[in-house]
RNA sequence: UCACGAGUUUACAGAA
């Protein structure tokens, strides 16, 4: 049956439905018997030639010859229902293959979800999802997954993203990884931190796995809305639950002390880090690196570099990137460009954040046509300047009573639609 | 034979 499964599939995907029929008819009357994926070829032939009437005629078949449809049958029925956008259709083709005992696959889920999350029907997704509670029918938790994940691609759903995620694990389900990582991020950027670490310890109290990075992306949240206390919380907590942590955990917590000036602290994690067999990478080194620029000390930054060169790391572009805007916010162009001859002679390309700090450079020295001469450097290579460019030189040509020329800049933009936020 | 697609850490501007 094989050959012939191969053969049908190729004309049904060519349009020849009919030929694919006739072909099936020869199966029948001859030795070899049609299959359930013959049939699951059929359907998907007659899907693609928008001939779906036709459909329940292959059903009535496949039962007098006593084959039970399959998920993937029922996944190219509930397909057909989601694009057309059939929705009550669909949900009672998904509850009728539930109730069969088949189990939906990753492919349904996709493909219901993605009917109910179209378009401004969000609020629909997440009514159909209760109303599929309060009726008895089955919620798999992939569902929820898939729901809350299109949730979470929309601006404004945040609440609901928590109480779904709620619900699912007072209904004893487990949030897949990536979910529970966007889940948080997104709850610790609107500065429900609370929430974010509730879910966490909820998780872990009933006994679920959770990933490291999870763990990674919610101490990465609290750190960054600047609650250290919290995130140190979790990390203990980690460490007393077992969970392991990794060098992106040391990472992020680093950098976390680094931002609230507390170098101790950031050297005791990094001795800690390599205690436990992790050698700090390149993230390591120029988180460092980026903290001594900020307190001005040069020569413990450049310290690193070397470092991290004797460890036997390439530096790269945001070390570069770090070690030239220090320099420039020390208004100390020379230095910064000797860096810049350095990164290129190691191979590498200045970006755009390489252009934008020297145009800091020169303008806070009040020297706005290097500034401007910087600019028509990116230009000149074919570089899309940024925002950050554009404010940034209209912010120093305002600072050196140039507001005139700031105000031709502003005006450009307008007229490029650059949006300078 | 059916849909889509993956999560965590480091560099650049402005307002307070």
């Amino acid at each position: 049956a094989v050959p012939y499964n191969v053969l049908m599939d190729a004309l049904c995907k060519s349009g020849r439905v009919e030929e694919a029929f006739r072909l099936k008819g020869r199966m029948v009357d001859g030795t070899v018997r049609p299959t359930v994926v013959t049939f699951g070829i059929l359907i998907n032939g007659l899907a693609l030639s928008n001939r779906f009437a036709e459909v329940s005629a292959v059903l009535r078949e496949m039962e007098d010859l006593g084959i039970t449809p399959n998920e993937v049958i029922y996944n190219e029925l509930i397909g057909w229902h989601s694009r057309k956008g059939h929705c009550s259709e669909m949900l009672r083709l998904f509850d009728e293959m539930v109730s069969k005992g088949m189990k939906p696959t990753a492919v349904t889920y996709n493909l219901i979800s993605k009917a109910l999350c179209k378009e401004g029907e969000m609020e629909r997704a997440e009514k159909i999802l209760e109303e599929m509670l309060l009726s008895g029918m089955t919620v798999h938790c992939g569902l929820y997954n898939t729901v809350i994940a299109w949730l979470l691609q929309r601006p404004g759903t945040l609440d609901s993203v928590v109480r779904l995620t709620g619900e699912m694990l007072a209904r004893g389900m487990k949030p897949n990884g990536a979910l529970m990582t966007a889940c948080i991020r997104e709850l610790c950027k609107g500065g429900k931190h609370q929430e974010a670490t509730g879910i966490w310890f909820e998780v872990l109290a009933k006994g679920f796995h959770v990933d490291i990075a999870t763990s990674n992306a919610l101490i990465h949240g609290l750190c960054e809305g600047n609650n250290m206390k919290e995130a140190t919380k979790v990390l203990r907590a980690m460490v007393t639950q077992g969970i392991e942590l990794d060098s992106i955990t040391y990472n992020i917590m680093i950098q976390g002390c680094c931002k609230n000036r507390k170098m101790e602290e950031a050297i005791q994690l990094r001795d800690d880090m390599i205690r436990r067999g992790f050698k700090p990478d390149l993230f390591t080194f120029n988180t460092f690196l980026r903290a001594y620029c900020n307190l001005g000390k040069m020569e413990e930054a450049i310290n690193q570099l070397d470092q991290l060169k004797s460890e036997g790391l390439k530096p790269d572009i945001v070390t570069y990137g770090t070690i030239i805007d220090g320099y420039c916010k020390l208004k100390n162009i020379e230095k910064a460009n000797e860096y810049l001859t350095e990164l290129t002679e190691n191979g590498l390309k200045p970006n755009v954040v390489i252009y934008n700090a020297l145009i800091g450079g020169h303008g806070r020295k009040g020297n706005i046509s290097d500034a401007i001469g910087v600019l028509d450097t990116m230009k000149y290579k074919g570089m899309q300047p940024t925002p950050v460019t554009y404010t940034s030189l209209m912010h120093w040509m305002c600072y050196a009573g140039l507001v005139e020329e700031a105000r031709t800049i502003f005006l450009q933009c307008i007229e490029k639609k650059i949006q300078l936020g």
